[in-house]
DNA sequence: CCGTATTTGTCCGTATGTATG
DNA sequence: ACATACATACGGACAAATACG
């Protein structure tokens, strides 16, 4: 009955022994979200789930619920659930956390960095130079994601690392709805020397302000990219065109 | 379930209108575990819980998902939900994450600063100044929650009021753990001062630097405190050399 | 505007897994 | 180590609400 044993995280063991069914359900149903197999603005209907995951309702259910505190679907009463819209606003809105969030994590590395961390970061940065020099946007963008991804979990706060991947999910969605471009990997690369340079002088305010910066710069990027779209093609992308019944 | 049910208040039927009752049972999960009513690393049992509140398992089950996203609660298959238990460590991990969305608001806020804004914020701080010379905690630290809302409200970043309103309730179960002490109020307003002053100069860097110091300073004094209480009573308060993490 | 059909919301029964004596 | 007791996990059924014709 009085189960004290503390349950203090087991992050490894758990994920082996994460057999839920509705766990396994909600990774699926994020994974269909992220690869865009589910189109944004439309309702899940509970019972095609179900039936398309060989599940009942009730694993279905929860797992909306839990990916609804996640952002990735939105919950109306007695409508159902549906999936999230993204809009430039949600660009400027994740790019802008993801920036404070970089910036941060640099700051907090930067007093703790360690050889090994500047091996590491130095490698990462060596090979996307490569990949920017051939123009390789696919083997580019994964070495990206790790570079940061590494800062982020060098600074050792989960809740930190849980935030930062969270953002970096959603960004994902950014890129099947066509908001993200594949421009300036060199240019990116250079902000990311500036990032390792920082970091190896533990200069922990210089480490944030060009960790931020660099995100930022993508952000102003999207932006300008995004204006030449509509000045391509005026009255078609850049206003509302439907007020969804969806807010 | 039978008709008799007691008269006495409950506002679940009221609010079943609005919300699904699976939100009123995951709110009031969240209310318990943020009064200090359920203690933690105990075992939630979804029988007794479900009793309690009126209800069936399902919709206990469904908010404890959310819950668990939220990192309120701990979920182990076949075992149950755990409330979560929070270390020094985890106050670290707030305090850190805090100063970096506070900051990053603030630097967010600085070049949108209005006359209203100023004017909003300045009564704030005018009104801490009186509770601070009243050695008046009770009043300051609602005033304290206010201001720093408003500026992060004031960005219009809905993620960031989010996530940044979910670690300020995780920090509030480290007051139910006794992990916050009432100390110098006169010296956190003096930091609120200069807060404004860099908002008000417009200066985005000042304003991310000041407020996340302001609240690295809340930190540093919390830890310090904690040293006084481990040196006061050796043995008695931390008992966490007892676990060794996995890492 | 009303009736019907579909879907969500809720509840309960059964089975499997875990903890305990 | 085995058996027992109990809690969770899952599935399915009923009721309520919404959408459609």
């Amino acid at each position: 009955m009085d189960d004290t044993e503390a349950p203090s995280a087991l992050p490894t063991i758990a994920a082996l022994r994460e057999h839920s069914l509705t766990a396994v359900v909600q990774h699926e149903i994020e994974r269909m979200i992220l690869a865009g197999e589910l189109a944004p603005g439309v309702r899940l209907n509970e019972k095609a789930v179900a039936d398309t995951l060989k599940v009942s309702r009730g694993p279905v259910r929860e797992a909306c619920r839990a990916l609804a505190e996640l952002g990735f679907v939105h919950l109306i009463p007695n409508r159902g659930v549906f999936i999230k819209k993204l809009t430039k606003e949600d660009a400027v809105e994740v790019y802008d956390l993801r920036a404070g969030l970089t910036g941060l994590a640099s700051q907090l590395l930067a007093p703790m960095m360690t050889a090994e961390h500047l091996d590491r970061l130095e490698g990462f940065v060596g090979e996307m130079e490569q990949s920017a020099e051939s123009a390789d946007f696919q083997s580019f963008y994964p070495l990206n994601l790790e570079f940061h991804d590494y800062i982020v979990r060098a600074t050792g706060n989960a809740r930190l690392i849980k935030l930062y991947r969270g953002l970096v999910k959603e960004f994902h969605l950014f890129r099947t709805h066509g908001l993200v471009q594949r421009s300036s990997l060199l240019e990116s690369n250079h902000e990311h020397r500036d990032i390792v340079a920082a970091l190896k002088a533990k200069d922990a305010s210089l480490a944030y302000l060009v960790s931020a910066r660099h995100v930022g710069n993508g952000k102003e990027r999207m932006l300008s990219a995004l204006d030449d779209l509509a000045e391509a093609s005026p009255a078609r992308h850049r206003r509302e065109p439907e007020r969804g019944r969806i807010e």
